[in-house]
RNA sequence: GCGCCUGUAGCUCAGUCGGAUAGAGCACCCGCCUUCUAAGCGGGUUGUCGCAGGUUCGAUUCCUGCCAGGCGCGCCA
């Protein structure tokens, strides 16, 4: 079915044409109808300032061009009016009835409804959280665990061939220290200065010697590596489960080891120098990445011939595109920011389109308050908050809804008292609200034998303001979801959900769905409950993009 | 010094190609459950959109400069 947003295109679009033709208008045909819903409702349903943007070429004022363009527009069974408003707004009322149908559209598309192709055929691949295997994951990650999970559903939904991924940093430096802290608290021995501190590294110990008798009799430097690796794999397992309670899953679990070990890293070394990037200096190897507008040139491999950190991301990039995937999105922390320059270099320097082949998203830190006082986090004094400590004190669907309704962009503080009381404070209970809400009242409907039959769908009788207003909030899920996968912004569906809560609430409250008394089952039960029907669809389908239940009671 | 992010109501924050009277929740005040879930609804109060310029029919939005806060600038990982 064409949208409403196409045909109305359609519609101003050929009225442009027809008012060229009869030479009122000077001016050539406009790409695109710029189409929006406006803020306040007395502006009808669509406005479009075309008009206004006309004007110029055509030499003539606005609300002049508008009146000629309001001439040819007339009306079709779509539109009801067309209103001339302000400096030359063109707005659209539509025809009750005929938005009404969308109601039995949503039902028949179930949970398709809000799915689009605008990125079908596109192969990304996400990758998020790679955390280091030597620690349960913090509030950074569950951010990203969190966001990156609703990006994924949302790019999905919008079509896209989607793979998530979480790169783990198993090789170098900090795997050896981790070993080492492992192998002194085992042994009762001091930390190492720069070693892992937190609490955890004792328990964590502590598990290592239980699963494997005799390993604090080896002797070194095997006692140091078998400390290390079974810690590396607990550790490992670990953040994979609570990342599964969680309700964050991944196709790929991709070692920064594997790719050494296949030889990827000279291979990317080699792909990069072919195109021309790669250069010796002072007995090491560089990639010129200032080419492509990187602050510094990066090192390859050091003059000691070890390979640098840079390197493995050189080649895992080079990795991914080499298994078919066209976009490559990095979900990093702010203290990565850094980052963004050398990793849009690399991709330039790979011979790709680094405003197209690749996209970084950089997420600002999360801060905590608690008792009315921030929460200071710091990894030396152990006080960091984990993935889940957090869901222990908020519960997951809580945890995620807040983490993913502010844009990543934005520097987010999270309330743990509000987060803690079950009230309206929490806006996921709103949305959770509306759809148990709904779920009793379509209870109830069917306790009275209402038809709930699309047959005996009459759309011509939901005519009232909220059940109009309703109806409008539902036709715009689509878009809402197109451009969150556009923007990379999972925020704008808990938004929307946000919004349609309050607008369902305000259709509950002035119209009633059930029978009153004992007032007989007539044709508007069916059409109210229908909306009712396809509103719990669209909330419950949102909710599914966030990760987030959609209880059918509370 | 250079770079990225942020600055919108008392608080936490929305605000996609520039649009009409700048929004939501919380907080505060006043109403609404003898029949659908009151975790709700309706009404009221709340603003120098950090500051100063520029672009234009029109700027919270785009550009420049400045101020404030956060983060980052290794042959570390």
């Amino acid at each position: 079915m064409p949208s409403q947003i196409d045909e109305l295109s359609r519609v101003i679009t050929e009225a442009i044409a027809r008012a060229i033709t009869s030479g009122e208008i000077e001016a050539s045909l406009p790409d695109t109808v710029p189409l929006e819903r406006p803020k306040n409702r007395d502006h009808g349903d669509y406005a479009t300032s075309i008009a206004l943007q006309l004007a110029k070429a055509a030499g003539k004022n606005p609300r002049e061009v508008a009146l000629i363009l309001q001439k040819h527009i007339g009306t079709t069974p779509l539109i009801s009016a067309v209103d001339i408003a302000g400096p030359g707004f063109l707005n659209f009322t539509l025809n009750r009835a005929s938005q009404a149908n969308l109601v039995n559209s949503i039902i028949e598309s179930g949970t398709k409804y809000g799915q689009g192709n605008s990125l079908s055929g596109v192969r990304i691949n996400l990758e998020f959280i790679s955390a280091n295997p030597t620690g349960p994951l913090h509030l950074g990650h569950t951010r990203w665990a969190a966001v990156g999970d609703a990006l994924g559903r949302v790019l999905s939904a919008a079509g896209a061939d989607v793979s998530r991924e979480f790169y783990i940093n198993d090789r170098g430096n900090q795997m050896d220290l981790f070993g080492a802290s492992l192998e002194a608290a085992a042994l009762g021995k001091p930390i190492p200065e720069d070693g892992y501190q937190g609490n955890y590294i004792h328990d964590l110990a502590q598990e290592v010697v239980g699963a494997n008798i005799g390993i604090k009799d080896l002797p070194e430097p095997g006692r140091l590596i078998e400390f290390r690796e079974r810690g590396y794999q607990l550790q490992l397992n670990q953040q994979k489960k609570v990342l599964d309670t969680f309700g964050t899953h991944f196709d790929t679990w991709f070692s920064e080891r594997s790719l050494h070990d296949a030889g990827s890293v000279e291979h990317g070394i080699d792909v990069l120098r072919k195109q021309g990037h790669v250069f010796e200096l002072d007995n090491a190897t560089w990639l010129r990445t200032t080419d492509f507008g990187d602050d510094k040139d990066r090192v390859l491999t050091k003059s000691d011939g070890s390979l640098t950190y840079f390197s493995s991301d050189t080649a895992y990039y080079i990795n991914k595109r080499e298994r078919g995937f066209d976009i490559c999105i990095y979900m990093l922390g702010a203290d990565h920011h850094g980052y963004v320059g050398r990793l849009k270099a690399i991709a330039a320097c790979a011979g790709d389109n680094p405003e197209y082949n690749i996209h970084v998203l950089i997420g600002q830190l999360v801060k905590i308050m608690e008792g009315g006082e921030e929460v200071k986090l710091s990894k030396r004094a152990g006080t960091i908050i984990t993935l889940e400590e957090l869901v222990e004190k908020v519960g997951v669907d809580a945890a995620r809804y807040t983490l993913i309704r502010y844009p990543v962009e934005t520097p987010m503080v999270m309330d743990l008292d509000i987060l803690t009381r079950n009230t309206n404070e929490n806006p996921v209970y709103y949305v959770q609200y509306a759809h148990a809400r709904i779920a009793g009242v379509l209870r109830n409907c069917e306790e009275l034998k209402i038809s709930m039959s699309s047959k005996d769908f009459d759309p011509a009788l939901l005519t009232h303001d909220r059940e109009n207003e309703l109806i409008a909030t539902l036709a715009n899920f689509p878009r809402i979801v197109e451009g969150a996968a556009e923007l990379r912004e999972p925020h704008r569906i808990a938004r929307y959900l946000e919004e349609l809560a309050g607008v369902y609430h305000g259709f509950y409250s002035d119209c009633r769905v059930l029978p009153l008394g004992d007032e007989a089952i007539a044709p508007i039960h069916t059409a109210r409950a229908l909306l009712c029907m396809a509103t719990k669809q669209v909330v419950k389908n949102g909710l599914a993009l966030l990760g987030v239940g959609a209880p059918e009671r509370m």
